[in-house]
DNA sequence: GTGAAAGCGCTAACAA
DNA sequence: TTGTTAGCGCTTTCAC
């Protein structure tokens, strides 16, 4: 593979000169230019981003980190991120939050990356660990919150005209699904409770599932949450469940109870994965602009890079009203 | 951040003496070895990856290239793949089949990538490009053949099964929803035309339903393949998608149609995405082992890398028979 | 057994 | 406007 060197000598011009018509760096003859950019196809030369990396001292490599890329939901996002890496020469890698975190800290640690973008509260990282990548100046995005940038969905309005929709239908009794700890924070879960109260509605303790540990978030757990909600006799009507795949699972759960959906019980989702439409009933769900979300982490990183600014942002999200909700009827 | 200069000082030795330690690449006295352990520690000395890779000329970073992130079965695929990379060391970056092949083309030869996994056939790199990945000494895995390695699903097996249960089913008239062209020399469609046969059944191309360009294999064309399967009066009473996620979209035609499944069609997916045993019916599908896959994928590539060999592996494919399937009953 | 020093391919002062 | 050169941090021969 050709070096510099190699354009250098074939253009019959220093290797700094080079690098300043590749970089675009500095004003260079157009005559020059041109042999350059002649010798440059003609060897085929590709710069080795290694050698420029060490450099520069960046590596124009960010990571991902996801709860579980099994989730649509994640796919999503981390295509969108994908998508302005892309054009703007950064390679994107993916970090599960199941995997090793030590491993995962090292690695990031000695490759240098330039940020990274946590879609997922359910962080592997120690707080030592952040510190560390603070101290090595990774542009941080969290979904949440207080380290770097955050960047996340916007729940709380969609959730408002949830509640609303629901109360018009009837429905007094609404549970929720929570996959996660008890004392969860989740900006889903708080807005649940603010809303309740807005429109006058229980917030019964016994109407709320929570996750067990390790929390998780999958169909799996949407079942497991609604069979323990059934029995409670809580004279629940409908549920909101963290997201899609806890929705699904749940609808699972009624059924087989002997209900159904939206007839006994109403269903909604969270995130709107493409599956929420063609699953029997069609999901109603709070639809969360995913590519749009991993783009502006992307985005923020690049700026957070470039400009040392760091930002604040949420993104829409939308109330989708399909046919897993109707109105709320009274169960002997 | 320390470097190994720094190390080297503190412990009283060479640079070189540290590299040997850190790499076990010669014997160092157990004196000195630990006293440049104990620097490591006390600075908290991490290797830089860029100058290491630059001076071995290796990234230990490896690729996966995935039709669409989105669908649960790639996404369990990368999976398997990033955890034997992250026990090797190696990073592993994300390529989306509708990506521009050329800025991916440039990026995986400036950075040197150690080796790449194209877990689909429908690959946006023209034979110019593989070609610049040879000469570059990438290690390629390709989900069908011919360049490099190769390890894909065994399929033919699992079909051969699943048409001997729907022949014994009473079903005569099966169908094929491929998403891709005509001329797809997929393992599944060639198995299925050649278990056909095997069972005595024709293979009517009225039954056979071909994707359109751009190729798609998501719910959607498996929607619009149903759609189109419907009207032709063909007597069909089963139907075999390349994936489950045609098969939701199949299943969703069928009932928009009028007809149940699988009391009017039984319906078949591969791949056996988590999502198949939560819908209602539960779907019988054609079991890939994906996570296995990945590991695979990655082993190969570590192989091709280290030894200097290549394989041609195929993982084994279940069927597996939920409800999706019932016995034929004649129509009309 | 250990260390000096020459790269790896590129960038970025600084000179010319 | 262009070229020289000293790094970037690590590996790896080759002397000692």
């Amino acid at each position: 593979m050709a070096t510099r060197a190699d354009v250098a000598q074939k253009a019959g011009v220093s290797s700094a000169t080079v690098s300043h018509v590749i970089n675009n760096t500095k004003y260079v003859s157009p005559e020059l230019k041109e042999r350059v950019e002649a010798a440059i196809k003609e060897l085929n030369y590709q710069p080795n981003m290694m050698a420029r990396n060490l450099a520069t001292r960046q590596s124009k490599h960010v990571g991902i980190l996801v709860n579980d890329i099994t989730n649509p939901y994640y796919g999503e996002i981390a295509q969108g991120m994908e998508e302005v890496a892309q054009k703007n020469g950064y390679m994107v890698s993916l970090f599960f939050a199941a995997g090793n975190a030590e491993d995962y800290c090292k690695n990031i640690l000695q490759r240098k990356l330039d940020g990274i973008f946590f879609t997922t509260t359910k962080n592997p990282f120690s707080p030592q660990h952040i510190n560390l990548f603070h101290e090595a100046g990774i542009a941080l995005v969290n979904a949440s919150a207080d380290l770097g940038s955050s960047l996340g969905p916007d729940y709380a309005m969609a959730i408002d005209s949830l509640i609303k929709y629901l109360s018009d239908l009837g429905h007094t009794r609404i549970g929720f699904l929570s996959g996660l700890s008890t004392i969860s924070q989740d900006l889903r879960f708080t807005s649940y409770l603010k809303m309740l109260e807005k429109y006058g509605l229980e917030a019964d303790r016994a109407l709320i599932v929570d996750g067990e540990f390790p929390y998780e978030t999958t169909h799996r757990s949407g079942y497991a949450a609604m069979q323990a909600l059934l029995p409670r006799e809580t004279g629940v009507t409908a549920v909101l469940a963290l997201n899609d795949l806890m929705a699904f699972g749940a609808i699972k759960a009624i059924r087989e109870a002997g209900l159904s959906v939206p007839q006994d019980v109403s269903v909604v989702g969270c995130d709107d994965i493409f599956l929420t439409e063609c699953i029997d009933p069609p999901l109603t769900t709070l639809c969360i602009r995913k590519k749009e979300l991993g783009r502006q982490a992307m985005n923020i990183i690049l700026n957070e890079l470039n400009e040392k600014t760091t930002a604040n942002v949420m993104v829409g999200v939308d109330l989708i009203i399909r046919g897993s909700t109707g109105p709320a009827v009274r169960r002997g």
